[in-house]
DNA sequence: ACCTGAACACCGTTCAAGT
DNA sequence: ACCTGAACACCGTTCAAGT
């Protein structure tokens, strides 16, 4: 055996989770398999079931991974315009879709149900859950502020969050004509869309 | 050979892509193997080949079926509203709402980038600009009504377009929260998201 | 507890061959 | 032109066994 490897791991449940994530983003959503996850964390196809009670499980980790990463830096970007609704909401959606644009694969994966069954990852249903929370609270901020229609909070934040998420899906699959995309940068486009949400008139979002 | 069987099959081209639909919608995209779509239209698993340069290609092609028949949804709606413009704003994006709820394996799979390449599949990318060019249409109509604000209707198009794709995608990958689902139908909450663009006032989308 | 190797049933794809 | 069967390199998963 190699220098510094023993027969047990330490730690091969993160170490698969990191080998998945590589792969994913290297070579795509296609080319993740368990046995060429266990290959690159250094150990036997079989060994990753010990952690692991099959390949969706590793998914549900990879994918939770994801959301906290998302979440993490949507909160980044509400903490920077503390004090500033509008951009709070603004930057927010942008982080949002900047963490699609920087980590598509991964992306990919957490919206492409390639779960079947949601509800038997709790780790994963609540970072989701604290997630939107965080998209609720920043909208009451803005109804509290006037600059959003004092709808239901939740009803809203689906909606607004529904905008940013199909736009930057779409654009990731390939659905936005080139020539579009040519003519507006993404961030006009998301600029558009958020301004309907917006009781106040022309808000400055182009940065 | 069982009765009505020749060595040619006459249209195994068509039977293949039926096949794959059938299997697609009734086990899910994880089910959806070449093998299987070979065997359930009865010939060799290799004879699919003679059709289909590989798997991308039958995904494709039936990608492209779901294309056109989203097409017929959403025209069908919009020609019953003729007249109304709002109407078929709004019945136009129901449509197409359902159509993802009556074909949710086909719906994933059109837009779950399970093709690498869209390039290479000019039918495929025919067909979407087609379907595009129809929400184009209904925004400059809306527009010209005073209905939405008069922002370039390429942009507006995209832009809900987003909304109502973001909705039905999130609601679909199981990721809206069942108290909301609970509290708002799948018809309110995309009222509410359409409501958002209208300069109009309270409009009655509610069915 | 953690990991291995053999085994099984499945894939996508290629290729020489048959009609 | 259209289809078959054998073959290859890959999968996910199970299981008896090793440390």
């Amino acid at each position: 055996m190699p220098k510094g490897k023993q027969y047990h791991h330490g730690d091969l449940k993160n170490a698969l989770i990191e080998a998945g994530i590589e792969i994913l983003s290297q070579e795509g959503l296609h080319a993740l398999s368990l046995r060429k996850t266990a290959q690159k964390a250094g150990v036997s196809h079989t060994a990753p079931y010990a952690h692991f009670s099959d390949k969706q499980a590793l998914i549900a980790a990879i994918c939770t991974e994801g959301f906290k990463h998302l979440y993490a830096d949507l909160k980044g970007a509400m903490a920077r315009y503390e004090g500033n609704p509008l951009s709070q909401l603004v930057e927010g959606a942008w982080a949002y879709i900047e963490f699609a644009t920087k980590n598509t694969e991964i992306f990919k994966i957490m919206f492409s149900s390639a779960l079947e069954k949601e509800k038997d990852y709790p780790a994963l249903v609540d970072i989701t859950q604290i997630t939107f929370g965080l998209v609720v609270e920043v909208v009451k901020t803005n109804q509290k502020a006037g600059i959003l229609r004092p709808t239901p909070p939740e009803l809203m934040a689906v909606s607004i969050w529904s905008s940013v998420h199909g736009l930057i899906s779409l654009i990731l699959e390939g659905q936005v004509s080139h020539t579009l995309l040519d003519q507006f940068t993404r961030r006009q486009i998301l600029s558009h869309t958020l301004s309907q949400f917006c009781l106040v008139e022309a808000p400055n979002f182009n940065s």
